[in-house]
DNA sequence: TTGACGCTGGAAAGCGCTATCCATCGTACC
DNA sequence: GGTACGATGGATAGCGCTTTCCAGCGTCAA
């Protein structure tokens, strides 16, 4: 009846004891090791841990081997499907590799990703992801110092999507999807754009802005930097630019490209709260593909990114041994759907000019 | 050269030495206590760990102090809107606790809760909280178990939204929010009713069915039994039940009530697919109110309930030392939008009936 | 001047576990 | 029959950190 009593909580050396066995026998039976035991020891200590229902320390485990079994992934916000679609697939590959999976979340200011990255280093995790959306120049220098530490302590570091750093990075090549969104628009017959796109050094939004244009040019038409409104990377943001698209006048624009899905969905609504109908008055289309956007009405053009491919290919990435050379990127493919239909549906309204 | 100079790593050990005092001082002075250090001392201390680019290792910490920082979230799939969203509550309130949360996913099997919970154990968590959506019978007496001897080692727990286990438990009404709006969309005139549950077992789903029958009853009304359809709680459960629903003839029906927001915008969509117009000729209805049915045609009516609060309160509830009074439960309020007009703006469609 | 006492550093004993080293034993080989 | 060697269990020295416990010292009251 004392406190021993209370069962669980039980420890190796409780597990050995009951066995009667030594410490390092149960150690090596419960928690793999190169030597081989006996099997009728095996047994003993099989028995023993199940009736006193041993869970190993995971944590002392760590400190004792010096490497502990956790990945940590870092994003900017995990109510956002772009972001929780990606900690799905890390979550579930790093469950087939029995590592548990921590996540921290920048929240909208980028400067706590270097406060944060301190403190996960702190958990020695094995695998440091980093997902959120990052801004070019920012604290790229300290970040970059911490990163680099962490690696030479052993820790492996993946980047999704960005590639001014020195890590091994995912590429997702943002700027061929919105390159070839753009053709397929030009094709379908649009002639006149207006992008929301995200702050200005936000590099995934820089990317797929100098995609879109470059895919433009390439069919012979041009994306007019007046026409580029920047708001919030997010659904409020895409509203906002929309809204403000609206105020100065949409005239002369036929179809907007939000520099994400999230952010589209938020110009859908902000488009037809100020009278229009989408995918009529006014054609739209995102990047990304999460989920929801095949659900809106009209359905939403877009360029697909596969998510949680994304997040299993970053953790393989950071985990595997491989030959150094780049990694291949994560295909893009461009997905029309009602939100940009054949110009011809559209109804006509004459451009601005003479 | 050797590897000692590679910066970094460095232990307290290290800080101590730099600084010129010992490990039990720099102890003091990084990684706080009751003992008070001389000024002089501390200031050499934390100059040396800043140096050194000291950071603490969580994992020996957690060894040492038998205890550790992190919190462990239990969901079912981080993808789906519902539990990113209460993630997201976790994950912000953790950070102002300074604790690190750790998320698993069971995905669709609930066994695996049981499984996960074990493994998530040996991480000895501060906090453990399960916002799975639990079956009722399951494997409760194991769970309860496992949970049991996590608390008896010092564990807390808590869980969102059941009420049948033994522990603190963060009560979210789904009957008596399934039970307002059924009064609700009475009052709004509507008479006949479907809809689209979950899994029989599945609590969350069978308190909904079960509040929303008692509102049409409390309003003189009934759901017909034979008008339930059971299917996977996941969006493309939802278009699976809607496909279901229009087969067997919608003719007597007005309104469809879907056990949750995922899979009412399934619904809505297999709707469509049908040739219907969801608001104009069926009126839908479900359950959370994800960010997402905001921005779906028609906005869905649901019953609100505040996810990041949720996930908030979880955590508060599991850390917090408070009276073991019943926690007051989550409020959730009806949200009336344009998936569910007055009955009138609805196309006739004559009942089956005589 | 002498204790008693509060304050603050340091030594060292753990925390639960791993991994190295040593001892023992059985077997194969000449 | 003796030796070398592979197998396998046990003792034990850590892992990086916390937290007693003890010692030294200055202070204050008697």
């Amino acid at each position: 009846m004392d406190r021993e009593t209370t069962r669980s909580g039980a420890t190796l050396q409780d597990v050995a004891r009951e066995a009667g066995v030594s410490l390092a026998t149960a150690s090596r039976v419960l928690n793999g090791s190169t030597r081989t035991v006996n099997d009728k020891y095996r047994r003993l200590v099989v028995d023993a841990a199940a009736r006193l229902d041993y869970s190993p320390n995971l944590s002392a485990q760590a400190t004792a081997r010096g490497m502990t079994t956790t990945v940590a992934l870092l994003v900017a916000d995990i109510a956002d499907p772009y972001f929780s679609s990606i900690a799905d697939g890390v979550v579930s590959e790093a469950d087939r590799e029995g590592l548990i999976v921590q996540i921290a979340a920048t929240g909208p200011e980028p400067a706590r990703e270097l406060e944060l990255v301190r403190t996960l280093r702190g958990q020695r995790p094995r695998v440091m992801i980093l997902a959120a959306s990052r801004h070019s120049t920012h604290a790229a220098p300290a970040l970059s110092d911490e990163l680099a530490s962490f690696e030479a302590n052993g820790g492996r570091v993946a980047i999704v999507g960005g590639n001014e750093l020195p890590f091994r990075t995912l590429p997702v090549d943002n700027a061929a999807g919105a390159d070839a969104l753009a053709r397929a628009l030009a094709t379908l017959g649009y002639r006149r754009f207006a992008m929301i796109a995200g702050d200005e050094g936000l590099t995934t939004s820089d990317d797929r802005l100098r995609g879109f244009a470059a895919g433009l040019e390439g069919s012979g038409l041009t994306l007019d930097s007046e026409r580029v409104v920047r708001s919030d990377f997010t659904r409020d943001g895409g509203y906002e630019g929309m809204r403000r698209l609206v105020e100065a006048g949409l005239d002369d624009i036929e179809l907007v490209f939000a520099a994400n899905d999230v952010m589209a969905v938020g110009a859908l609504a902000a488009l037809r709260d100020a009278g229009f109908e989408p995918g009529r008055d006014l054609a739209i289309a995102g990047f990304d593909d999460i989920p929801t956007v095949r659900d809106v009405t009209p359905a939403l053009t877009t360029v697909r990114i596969p998510l949680d491919e994304v997040g299993r290919r970053a953790l393989r990435l950071a985990l595997d041994d491989f030959e150094p050379a780049t990694t291949a990127a994560v295909p893009t493919a461009v997905v029309l759907r009602g939100s940009t239909p054949a110009i011809s549906a559209l109804t006509p309204r004459p451009p601005s000019g003479p």
